[in-house]
DNA sequence: CGTTAGTTTGAGAGGACTCAAAGTCTGTGG
DNA sequence: CCACAGACTTTGAGTCCTCTCAAACTAACG
């Protein structure tokens, strides 16, 4: 019999390659569940990000402080791998936390497991190329509507973009990640 | 005795992966060298991209047409691989050109043969993943300037970033590029 | 040496920002 | 179940940065 946590994983595995069975076995051993109430931290800032989050459910923010204020860096919902990234590539600090928005189950992958993981199957190395090419067509799009929209119009894509959950995010992080300010984005929502 | 295409690949591959006796082999079989005029355009919009391009000597930039004007999508130099991303990733066309903006040789890879080296060599599928890092890195840094800085501080970011090659790029381009008007780069360029 | 592409300068308009204050919502404790 | 504190959102006024449109200037190339 299959775990919930089981057919959600290999789901998403398999968008992007095959998964043998001593992969699935492997990767499976090695993943655990974790849940996070509202706001609370999942990662600190300025430590070394070890774990990469796989969000089964809720919604999740990174974040940093910039002149006391909080900035969104991104969000990410269901079905996404969530971490900081430069800290969990380069395994050194960064500027970047990671908190809960609302309350949300994840698995857990510990960048030892993964590098084993890379080390023993390669086709974990074109899923992680893969995946990776996905996201990085979502920032290709991100830099285009920051360079040349209104605030109006970032926030109409965003809402497109994020159909799903821009309901359910507070206007300040919105703003912050859409880089306009929170008052004009109260403006613009009428 | 080794060529000059040999010793620029394998440094770069090297800065990544270990390089096998038979992947270098293989790698350099499948790479030809090319040359472009200042002007010349490398890759057509709207036509599926099939080539990489590692740029040994010049520089060039990839741009599409946005209400009759040319807009910079970004710029490459010396040891980077330059495509149209999601077109030569996805296998699909898109509006994004790419033209010489100085006299160029580059070093030709077909997707086709990529794809073989894929398939045969899992450090290759590594080298993918560990390169394509470091340019989400860079996408990164730009959205966090996109999003918080003046006209001027883009400007000043630039000419560090770029600080080899900002003074052999057009102002027109750099300020499309910017996401600014070309007026106001001019007026802060003083 | 003329033509064209690229850059600079000027003036005016407007979008978005900042600072400040008033509302509104949410959750906790009495 | 209501009251209140704290967080979040809206509204207002004034300012400034950057844009647009237009024209003059400069450099590059045949």
């Amino acid at each position: 019999m299959q775990t919930e946590k089981e057919i959600i994983l290999c789901r998403h595995f398999e968008e992007f390659i095959p998964l043998s069975e001593s992969l699935r076995k492997e990767l499976l051993d090695r993943i655990e569940c974790k849940e996070f109430r509202k706001g609370e931290l999942i990662h600190e800032s300025h430590k070394i990000c070890t774990t990469s989050y796989f969000i089964e459910k809720g919604l999740v923010r990174s974040f940093f402080l910039k002149d006391g204020k909080e900035i969104t860096e991104f969000f990410c919902c269901e079905n996404e791998w969530v971490n900081s990234p430069k800290s969990f590539m380069q395994r050194k600090v960064d500027i970047y936390a990671i908190d809960a928005i609302e309350d949300t189950k994840v698995f857990c992958l510990d960048i030892k497991d993964l590098g084993y993981l890379f080390d023993h199957f390669p086709e974990m190395e074109r899923y992680a190329r893969l995946s990776m090419g996905t996201i990085l067509g979502h920032l290709l799009e991100r830099i285009t509507i920051l360079r040349f929209t209104t605030a109006k119009e970032k926030y109409e894509h965003f809402c497109e973009v994020y159909k799903d959950v821009y309901h359910r995010i507070p206007l300040g992080m919105m703003a912050s990640y859409l880089g306009i300010a929170q008052e004009t984005l109260s403006r613009i929502r009428k």
